[in-house]
DNA sequence: ATAACGATAATGAAAGCTTATTATTCTGCC
DNA sequence: GGCAGAATAATAAGCTTTCATTATCGTTAT
């Protein structure tokens, strides 16, 4: 069951179609006669399985899968003419000293910082890793030229680049050691300059919970461990969990108490001069189209053009980021 | 100079390529013979002018060109995909009474709309504008059934789909009445429940900065109107400024003394039952997907793929949206 | 030496554009 | 109001180009 992959070439001659409402000036734009527009139509709707134009030969209105195609044509153009700019742009060169906080850093980032490197051999990356707020003071010591972290400790500044909703999380396997009905919430926090930590406490203060923090680590790696092995739970955002630790449904809580909702994380890029500079731009947005191509993970099925599970293009919210 | 456009089987033996490291093998998924992915490569290359992969007889590896090629081609191919997939989806029906507020409505949502309701015959859509505040209300009191409006009242809940950055803007050809040389910054606002003015005096105040309320409207087309005419000085959201009004320099302010930064305002849907339902997430979908083609303006141009004015895609943010 | 891989040449089939023609409908004229 | 003409899209036929296959060659690792 493959689906038929689309012509770009036709989209574009159904887009000009679309908003010129005639065969004919469509082919005057694109070059080609009436005859091959017509053709390059009714291959379109052949391809989609679907009428997209009603010819009243004095008039073409758009079907609703013309519309909906239209839409996406668009989107498929912009994509295409970007790429094409991008190839045919002059590559990018420079140094940049980049710091990046450990909330984003899934299992994932140095591979895409290899693809990067790989794609821009003419950047020299160093890259330095840490909290969030010693990246910040780092890079104003002059020792990290950009900082990609947490937004919240300066919650002014930055241009944020990725938006991740904090979620409760517990192991996956093992039960929690101390039982969560409505009492006291077992928690794996991080010391203090913390903003995970802060945030714990502040929403369960909120909602009048009782609390007890349990264990107390000093990494990310360090907090998702200790939660995998039902000590006890924890927040993280949804995207960056490690195998071994599932996320708690906020409505239903962790055995039915239900915990308080949590707000979302901004990721920002840090230390740009005043607009993104091409390199920092090039960056990121292969960072965040990289980690966007991540969570559909099932890449291999997909790529055959064969369905998979269905998933929803609003599953990706390409806007908020899952908030 | 006409621009190519890439193909999307091309494209998908790429990936295929790339990731197996082997033409021989991305022939047997892709149920071609190993020469004709040779043959495709190369076409692909013919296409984008460079070369895309280095082919060592022994090994196949990626190029910078093609590490480029290859980030934008996973998000055709997604995109692609999606398509086929909602032009295969059963149509959308239903009936929903949509609240948008005045802030997202630019003078082109009439004409979104109307789009939406030819690609979804099926559902029945009815529209009231207003406020933020008097739409959540009006929701509560069941008039409503989802409300587009900015979160700021109700920062907890709502789902964001839109970012947009608040800015200073005055009239773009008549001088300010009052000259704004560090003194009195003369205000149009909007009564007291809005936002707007509420930002604006918070920021003036945080910023020590005299002002004075030059003229009250009711409504934002008022207040640009006001604004245009060169009454005084307001905010708004980037994208939603009407002709005859300009953008202020925060930088540089009017007349040479700068007005302190603004933050940006967050567009959310209110009154989602859980998850987003078929008609909702279609609906922002399509919303989203519209205003960011308005964006783009010159589209009559750029359809035509022969380039025009270079934009690069970071100027397009897609995830900040312009903050 | 041989096996595995990619490039290339030749060939046949299919796709796609053009010209020419037909069918339909709107416009204007009487 | 009816009819000729213009404009538009669909269709047919012919021809060029594109594309995949088979077969073969060159290269490299085992």
């Amino acid at each position: 069951m493959r689906q038929p992959n689309l012509d770009i070439d036709l989209l574009r001659t159904f887009a000009v179609v679309a908003e010129t409402h005639s065969f004919t000036a469509a082919g005057d734009m694109l070059g080609r006669t009436q005859s091959a527009i017509s053709q390059q139509i009714r291959r379109l709707e052949d391809a989609v399985g679907k009428e997209l134009l009603t010819r009243t030969s004095r008039s073409v209105a758009l079907t609703p899968a013309g519309e909906i195609l239209l839409s996406h044509a668009h989107r498929i153009i912009l994509l295409n003419d970007e790429t094409m700019r991008r190839l045919a742009a002059p590559p990018i060169t420079g140094h940049l000293r980049l710091g990046v906080s450990e909330d984003f850093v899934p299992l994932q980032l140095p591979r895409l910082l290899a693809h990067f490197a790989r794609a821009h051999p003419g950047v020299k990356l160093e890259l330095m890793t840490g909290l969030s707020t010693a990246l910040v003071n780092a890079m104003n010591d002059d020792l990290l030229d950009v900082v990609i972290a947490k937004r919240d400790a300066h919650p002014q500044s930055g241009r944020v680049i990725w938006r991740e909703q904090l979620v409760w999380i517990a192991s996956r396997d093992e039960p929690l050691e101390c039982p969560d009905d409505g009492g006291t919430v077992p928690l794996v926090v991080l010391p203090p300059p913390c903003s995970y930590r802060k945030v714990m406490l502040d929403v369960l203060g909120g909602a009048k919970r009782a609390w007890t923090i349990i264990c107390t680590t000093h990494s990310l790696m360090g907090l998702q461990a200790a939660v995998a092995g039902g000590l006890g739970v924890s927040v993280g955002a949804r995207s960056f969990l490690q195998p071994g630790v599932r996320e708690l449904d906020v409505s239903r809580g962790a055995g039915g108490a239900p915990l308080p909702a949590l707000p979302s994380v901004e990721i920002a890029l840090f230390g740009e001069p005043n607009a993104p500079t091409e390199l920092t731009g090039g960056l990121v947005d292969f960072l965040v189209d990289g980690l966007r191509s991540l969570r559909g993970e099932a890449w291999a099925a997909d790529l055959m053009g064969n369905g998979g599970p269905t998933r929803h293009a609003r599953d990706w919210n390409p806007n908020g980021f899952g908030c």
